[in-house]
DNA sequence: CTATAAACCTGCTGGC
DNA sequence: TGCCAGCAGGTTTATA
């Protein structure tokens, strides 16, 4: 899932990659994908748009454009940001051929003149092509192509006037990476909540951008219990807790996000931040502080992976 | 107000 | 081998 890191990163590639460029034209090949406005507006209004440069905002991106318009992506789950080079055709024709199939993986993306072939094993397969599951084509005028795929369909896409910003981004709280993210600003906030710590930093309210692999990370890195009541931290835990939100979304970002499952990067390349993961997914392995195995719980709905020794939920 | 749960989606896993 | 229920997960929306 793209956090903070894997956002933060797709924006410095894209940074280099697209500034300066122009928007001809967009396609969309799954309509929900388009939050705002209404997707006949969204196609007028973007074509023909420059790209001025490129932002990210919590788990947002947020693009620039000419005309004092932006572009916010927010990938959701599985959402990620490929840029195709000049040579390449998006084929629609499964659309005809099988619509239910059109459905689920969108068109064929191939060099122009190649021979379409319908993919003849759909299911059952353990890994897809990069450019499988396109939701979205921003077509550049220098016949290069930004794709928007997103299997599970969970990510949108708005563009806002940008006196709307505020609007498009409502209720993010400070940015872990910047100064307005302070130890007495995160105390405060755990204050008031009496919920559990874990489900608190998944707050975009309290801080925005940590999502559940860098939440885990941090706890851990901060030896606090995911259940412990936000409220109950005591003032070296809470400073212990800032230090380590900074330190794992700085090193993730380092590593060029978190390659888990569907992750990959603007040239298709997966990330490699999984291989410093210390708690995420590491269900059973041994703990790399104290050896003891690593537990799996849920909260709040969410997988929640911490060491039960080195993070214990009564203090002793 | 707070807390919990369902909905959105589809690939993958495990049981039979 | 094949079918199918259940799961994962960020965020929004609905319900208690």
């Amino acid at each position: 899932m793209p956090e903070l890191p894997e956002v933060e990163y797709t924006a410095r590639q894209l940074r280099h990659a697209i500034v300066g460029a122009t928007i001809q034209d967009a396609q969309v090949f799954w309509e929900r994908t388009i939050g705002h406005p209404e997707l006949p507006d969204f196609l007028a209004e973007i074509a023909g748009r420059d790209i001025l440069a490129v932002r990210r905002r919590g788990k947002f991106l947020v693009l620039d454009l000419s005309g004092d318009l932006i572009l916010t992506i927010h990938r959701r789950m599985t959402g990620n940001l490929l840029l195709l080079p000049p040579g390449w055709e998006i084929d629609t024709s499964l659309r005809e051929i099988d619509p239910v199939a059109w459905n689920t993986r969108g068109p064929a993306i191939h060099p122009v003149g190649a021979p379409f072939n319908v993919p003849s094993d759909l299911k059952g397969r353990n890994e897809w092509h990069p450019y499988e599951y396109c939701r979205t084509s921003f077509n550049l005028a220098d016949g290069r192509r930004l794709l928007y795929t997103d299997p599970r369909k969970f990510g949108r896409i708005e563009l806002w006037p940008r006196e709307r910003e505020a609007e498009a981004l409502e209720g993010l709280g400070p940015e872990p990476l910047s100064d307005e993210f302070t130890v007495e600003g995160l105390a405060r906030s755990l204050s008031t909540r009496k919920g559990a710590i874990k489900q608190v930093l998944l707050n975009q309210e309290i801080i925005a951008g940590l999502g559940n692999i860098y939440a885990d990370e941090a706890l851990y890195y901060a030896a606090i219990h995911p259940l412990r009541p936000a409220y109950s931290l005591s003032p070296g835990e809470i400073r212990l807790l800032h230090e380590g939100i900074v330190s794992v979304l700085s090193l993730g970002i380092e590593h060029g996000g978190t390659s888990f499952s569907e992750y990959r990067d603007l040239w298709g390349e997966a990330g490699e931040n999984y291989n410093h993961v210390l708690v995420y997914q590491q269900e059973g392995k041994p703990c790399p502080r104290c050896g003891q195995p690593i537990e799996r719980i849920v909260v709040a709905q969410r997988g929640t992976h911490f060491c039960p020794a080195c993070q214990k939920l009564t203090v002793e």
